[in-house]
DNA sequence: AGAGGTACCTGGCAGC
DNA sequence: TGCTGCCAGGTACCTC
């Protein structure tokens, strides 16, 4: 479930180690990610420096000389910076060394991550050329989400966990921005105001900042075999709360399924 | 071109 | 207790 906030969250996390740093060692013990990891591309980059880590969407991109390492935790990855020759467990599927004193350690139990090699421009490559604005960034405004949105006949909740659209948006936090612009999830993108996509823009990124900032202070030690939770609880107010009161209104939360994904509102707040 | 569906994977849980 | 079966969830890709 890592969304934006908790990749921001590694991020951040892990920047401190891996910046400047030496790549002393690749070791890729399962390369059956999403794609193959292309282990002996990796391997080539031993002795190089990593220049600088940026985060993309979801991508985290570690820059060196001789390309960008773009990883993606999927649904269940997390990253770790431990001590060098920390014991490996069970999903712990790669390990970049940095300066021979620590490893950075890519676990995922489901696979749905990747470890991929880019060369750049990166805005050439694949998984990221079609990709939508920052959510957070100054691209994303009401002006924008309206004029992608005319014409649309998706749920705004599809609408709005569309990377071409915006990305960072992940099921959760979609319908937390949807309750608090109160908007109905299963509404047709192109039947929504300016004004209320104003109001979606500024829920979107309240709830991600928000959500940002609880994870620095519950991921503060990246350092510590068991001290990461793989993602951090939120204080969510309607996902997971079916049949739970409404926190402004009372009436119960319901749940439906949009695009095969669970998702829940408030009947009687989110009219629009 | 847009919309909708499918596949990938495994831990955790409900139900028997 | 142990087995089976279902669900979650991001996103590329396929089909209509």
């Amino acid at each position: 479930m890592p969304e934006l906030p908790e990749v921001e969250t590694t991020l951040r996390g892990i920047s401190a180690y891996v910046e400047g740093a030496e790549i002393s060692n690749v070791v890729v013990r399962n390369a059956a990610l999403r794609w193959p990891v292309p282990k002996r591309a990796l391997r080539q980059l031993i002795g190089q420096h990593i220049d600088s880590a940026q985060r993309r969407a979801k991508y985290i991109l570690l820059h060196t000389a001789s390309g960008i390492i773009l990883l993606h935790l999927g649904m269940s990855g997390s990253l770790r910076v431990l001590p060098s020759g920390s014991a490996h467990g069970k999903h712990d599927h790669l390990d970049i060394e940095l300066d021979g004193r620590h490893v950075l350690r890519l676990n995922d139990p489901r696979r749905f991550g990747c470890c991929l090699l880019a060369t750049p421009p990166l805005e050439d490559h694949k998984l990221i050329k079609s990709l939508g604005p920052e959510p957070l960034g100054s691209q994303f405004h009401a002006d924008y989400l309206f004029k992608q949105s005319r014409r649309r006949k998706v749920a705004v909740k599809n609408f709005i966990m569309d990377g071409k659209v915006v990305v960072g948006v992940g099921n959760i936090y979609a319908s937390e921005s949807l309750y608090l612009a109160g908007i109905r999830p299963t509404l047709s993108a192109g039947r929504i105001s300016r004004a209320r996509y104003g109001l979606l823009v500024e829920a979107i990124q309240s709830v991600l900042s928000d959500a940002i900032k609880a994870g620095g202070t519950t991921l503060n030690d990246f350092t510590q075999a068991d001290g990461m939770p793989g993602y951090f609880s939120q204080q969510l107010r309607v996902y997971g709360r079916a049949g739970l009161p409404c926190l402004q209104c009372a009436t119960p939360i319901k749940s439906t399924v949009i695009g095969q994904r669970n998702t829940f509102f408030c009947p009687a707040c989110q009219t629009f």
